[in-house]
DNA sequence: TCCGGAAATGAGAATGACTATTGGTTTCAG
DNA sequence: CTGAAACCAATAGTCATTCTCATTTCCGGA
């Protein structure tokens, strides 16, 4: 467990990274670096067979039970589709506010961003929802179910 | 398997869904009507195990294989999220456009309505990300995740 | 009305993504 | 240095969902 990272954790992400474990009592291990450098390297969504590829070094009990703590410490997300399996990236807070393109016919996920007028609208009107309806909002999802370019 | 529904299926909706399933060669039976029957009369998404325990007269098996049928069908909808199990509720034109919140804590899904205003702005902004991308467009889900006034 | 075959059904078995456990090794903080 | 916490690999569950297959229902034609 110690060759060429797939990406670079800058010095800013790492501390973030580690603050957010450490409120979970847990450490940045290797496993887990190595994890969030190959989400990082992804770029995109992953399921947890793509994870092991691209880090064959991983072994998938660890994968499996680090991305869960990862989880809970709020450093990657869960997405769930109609695939099979379940992705994950990294958490919104420590990238920046997205949605995702979900390709109906071969499963793959990608982000993307509304334009900052567009998504302040959004919000405004799922306050005023929350307000109506007694509920305390944590998040927003808006995904773009559809048939990707690879797929047409 | 004939006794009181648990809801009425007019008679313009059961053309609906009739005409749906003839053209996935498929028969608007009584086990698929008594699903239906059920998912109407929730009135908000509805886990299978709720459904049987909705309609005890429904089998298990055949309960997830028509709900697969009626989803291929455009009948229903199935709708993930980070729960164990999966719900359904009646698809959107045999309803009406709507989006979802989501209780992180008990699961529970319920419905919720944007005002015309705020969803076609959604739209128009979504359009635009389609053209750029290349991406072919079937449905938007926008969902809100948070804590429902039971669980809070 | 009666038949024959196709489609649907239901009870239970199988599948497969994921989780938990074990037992031994390595790592890090103090 | 030392002990708690993570790690790995391998294996044994778990459990929602899907499949199997014998039986029943449906429906058009005779």
């Amino acid at each position: 467990m110690s060759t060429e990272p797939l990406a670079t954790i800058d010095t800013e992400l790492d501390e973030q990274i580690t603050d957010l474990l450490r409120r979970s009592d847990q450490r940045f291990t290797k496993g887990r670096r190595a994890l969030v450098e190959a989400l990082l390297a992804g770029g995109q969504p992953m399921t947890i067979p793509q994870v092991l590829e691209a880090d064959t070094r991983l072994a998938q009990s660890s994968a499996y039970r680090n991305l869960v703590v990862l989880e809970a410490a709020g450093v990657v997300t869960r997405i769930v589709t109609n695939d099979d399996f379940a992705r994950y990236e990294l958490a919104e807070h420590l990238t920046h506010h997205h949605h995702h393109l979900i390709c109906s016919s071969c499963g793959d996920v990608t982000d993307f961003a509304l334009d900052d007028q567009a998504e302040a609208g959004l919000d405004a009107a799922l306050h005023k929802i929350a307000a109506a309806t007694g509920f305390t909002v944590e998040a927003h999802r808006l995904d773009l179910v559809g048939v990707c370019s690879d797929c047409d």
